[in-house]
RNA sequence: GCCACCUUAGCUCAGUUGGCUAGAGCGCCGCUUUCGUAAAGCGGAGGUCCGGGGUUCGAAUCCCCGAGGUGGCUCCA
């Protein structure tokens, strides 16, 4: 349970992937001779080089051409030659050559550390990141007739390179900031072997067959509309059974622990914005619908704080009030950029959020932050989520987005990182991912394609109560602002549904199955179909999700199709059946915890099954 | 939003350099069959080739505009 690392003993694959990434600079730069270039670094897996033609767009067809003069570099094994010159001669090559991004890498190493903004670059050039020392030389690398700043290391020459593929390519900004001029990412995967690439690209192949969005086309669970709207999705009845398990089992642990259950409208007046200072950082992310007659704009609301804080403030007048743990499952909507939207993971609405908000003194913040820590790890133990880690995510005070005052922030964060201490969490920490009122942790997991996503948020918020003037009396009768830990377990509904799908392919434990037991008749005479209803009933009785299949196909059929739905359960129904009252149920491999295959009573079976259901357990215990 | 690519039946996809009435498998409907643990047989219906405009004797195919999707970038309360 920690943020996979790169491996330190890979620095050998770490030269062959920078190397890479200069071959196909090579090529490029002899197939568009015009080519600049911006900065070729190694990333998970494989290298991309950022280049800009401004005659010539690359389009995927163009890879297997840049992939075959790569090739021929490779095969001519070219010696890769290392040699240093001073900052200033470097800048004249750049400009000789017509390198203008180059030429800005070079002028802000000339300046120093000042205005690298990104590690990324500051590793690129040789430069230690966050280190302001000023840089004398800078060092090139040659291979044939193409020459690139760069810091090294490489391998001995271009044919020492291992097995690699060129996979797409897309737009990025020059240096990461969309104010910049738009270049070309070209991607590639590298591995030291031929038999790791393929490897590599069949666990993508795997991976595509758990897209969530495949899933909920197969599993006939969700989908999006051209009529409604991208990022709109329709859950069908498949889908909402899950996100329903979801929100009671969700609902009865937050009951458990004292958290109460409110409910917002999803339309709400702006000034409720204004007050709480969400409008001056998402008013344009947020949907604004028909003002009044007396002209007031309403909102769909993008999030729930403000209207907890509206009742906080109604139900808190003292200390002896706190800590008090609001909760609610909400609906709300963002709008968010065409480009960014993914099936149920990044969508516009409804985004149902399981949304806390915890009202807590001083002294309280500590141990409510500690007891959500252990909520999560419980939640994450009993629902199944691996390989999770937490991020602690703290404000960059170069930037001006964050509100309050330093000192705040800083103890903000130092409670945080005891918490994560005390409760044995591993974290890491990163700069510029706090919310606008608070640090956060993040929890991270990575997802079927090996992309960190983030799925849940817990936040100390600093700043808004006093914003807002929610306050509390203490018990030396002074008026004080109380801490507010926004917390949301499983995020959105949605979204956890989509990682649970990815996760398990889409054999959900029984609990959460939509369909957990499918009947399946051997024949359509009546006897059969009516012991079949019998038992549906009985299953019924004891809240199980029961379907019978009379159709008339082929026993074989029926059962590959209730395979096909991964459902836990399938019990083929006949004239055995009828006369022993027994059943014998075909159980879905992964949740076999040993060889019984022996027959069970009726009631044994449907009791046994609706008693994992209830402890939501993820092995069957028949 | 930006860059590249994609969009043909409910689903997955064929459709040669522009040229007969746009095809297949699965699914669906009907009939036959009444079946024992991953696909029974036969027949049928089903299309705004994403939308709009243009080029052409002729457009699913070429060009332009728009929408939706995919992968990234940027953003993420």
């Amino acid at each position: 349970m920690a943020k996979p690392e790169a491996n330190p003993n890979d620095e050998r694959l770490h030269a062959m992937r920078h190397s890479l990434a200069h071959i196909m600079a090579s090529a490029i730069q002899r197939l568009w001779p015009e080519t600049k270039f911006g900065v070729g670094p190694v990333v998970e897996n494989g290298f991309y080089y950022d280049i800009d033609n401004s005659d010539y767009k690359i389009s995927e067809e163009d890879l297997l051409r840049i992939e075959k003069a790569m090739k021929k570099i490779v095969a001519a094994d070219e010696p890769f030659e290392r040699f240093e010159m001073p900052v200033d001669e470097a800048i004249t090559w750049a400009k000789k050559y017509e390198q203008p991004y180059k030429l800005e890498l070079l002028n802000d190493l000339k300046r120093s550390g000042t205005t690298v903004a990104k590690e990324l670059d500051a590793s690129e050039l040789g430069l230690e990141a966050g280190k302001g020392s000023k840089i004398e030389d800078v060092s090139f690398y040659r291979n044939g007739d193409f020459t690139d700043l760069c810091r090294g290391p490489h391998v001995e020459s271009t044919g020492k390179v291992g097995a690699f593929k060129l996979m797409r390519i897309s737009g990025a900004y020059w240096r990461g900031d969309e104010k910049n001029p738009q270049m070309q990412r070209i991607y590639g995967v590298a591995f030291a072997t031929e038999k790791e690439l393929r490897q590599h690209l069949a666990m993508l192949e795997e991976a595509k067959k758990r897209d969530h969005r495949k899933l909920g086309e197969d599993l006939k669970l969700f989908f999006i509309s051209d009529s409604v709207g991208a990022g709109l999705p329709l859950l069908m009845p498949r889908g909402e059974t899950i996100k329903n398990e979801l929100m009671k089992y969700m609902r009865a642990k937050e009951e458990a622990r004292g958290y109460q259950y409110v409910a917002t409208p999803v339309l709400t007046q702006s000034k409720l914005y204004e007050r709480s200072g969400h409008a001056s950082y998402y008013l344009e992310n947020m949907y604004a619908t028909k003002s009044d007659e007396e002209g007031n704009v309403f909102y769909l609301k993008p999030m729930n704080c403000p209207h907890h804080h509206m009742i906080y403030e109604k139900m808190v007048e003292s200390y002896r009030d706190l800590p008090l743990r609001l909760s609610e499952h909400a609906g709300v909507y963002r709008y968010e950029l065409s480009g960014t939207l993914t099936g149920l993971i990044r969508m516009r609405g409804p985004i149902t959020q399981n949304d806390s908000h915890i009202y807590v003194t001083q002294n309280q913040v500590e141990a409510e932050f500690v007891d959500v820590l252990e909520l999560f790890k419980e939640v994450y133990d009993e629902t199944g989520v691996k390989d999770y880690w937490f991020r602690l995510s703290l404000p960059d005070f170069s930037k001006e987005k964050y509100a309050g005052q330093k000192k705040q922030w800083e103890w903000a964060g130092e409670i945080i990182r005891k918490s994560l201490k005390v409760t044995n969490s591993p974290f890491v920490e990163e700069l510029d991912e706090a919310a606008f009122y608070g640090p956060k942790v993040d929890v991270q997991i990575k997802n079927v394609l090996g992309n960190e996503d983030s799925i849940a948020t817990v936040q100390l918020d600093i700043v808004v109560p006093g914003r807002m003037n929610l306050t509390y009396v203490d018990a030396e009768g002074n008026k004080q602002h109380p801490y507010v830990i926004h917390k949301s377990i499983m995020g959105a509904f949605e979204r956890f549904m989509a990682f649970l799908l990815e996760q398990t392919a889409g054999r959900l434990p029984v609990w959460l199955a939509p369909e957990q037991i499918r009947l399946v008749t051997v024949n359509q005479e009546k006897k059969t179909v009516e012991f079949a209803e019998k038992i549906a009933e009985r299953a019924k009785e004891l809240d199980l999700r029961l379907t019978i299949d009379d159709s008339n196909e082929s026993v074989g059929k029926k059962i590959r199709n209730a395979e096909l739905m991964k459902i836990p359960y399938i019990v083929v129904i006949g004239e055995k059946e009828i006369e022993s009252g027994e059943l014998l149920p075909r159980v879905r491999k992964d949740l076999e915890v040993s060889e019984n295959h022996d027959p069970h009573t009726i009631e044994e079976f449907l009791k046994t099954i609706a008693n994992d259901a209830k402890s939501r357990v993820s092995k069957t215990s028949l």
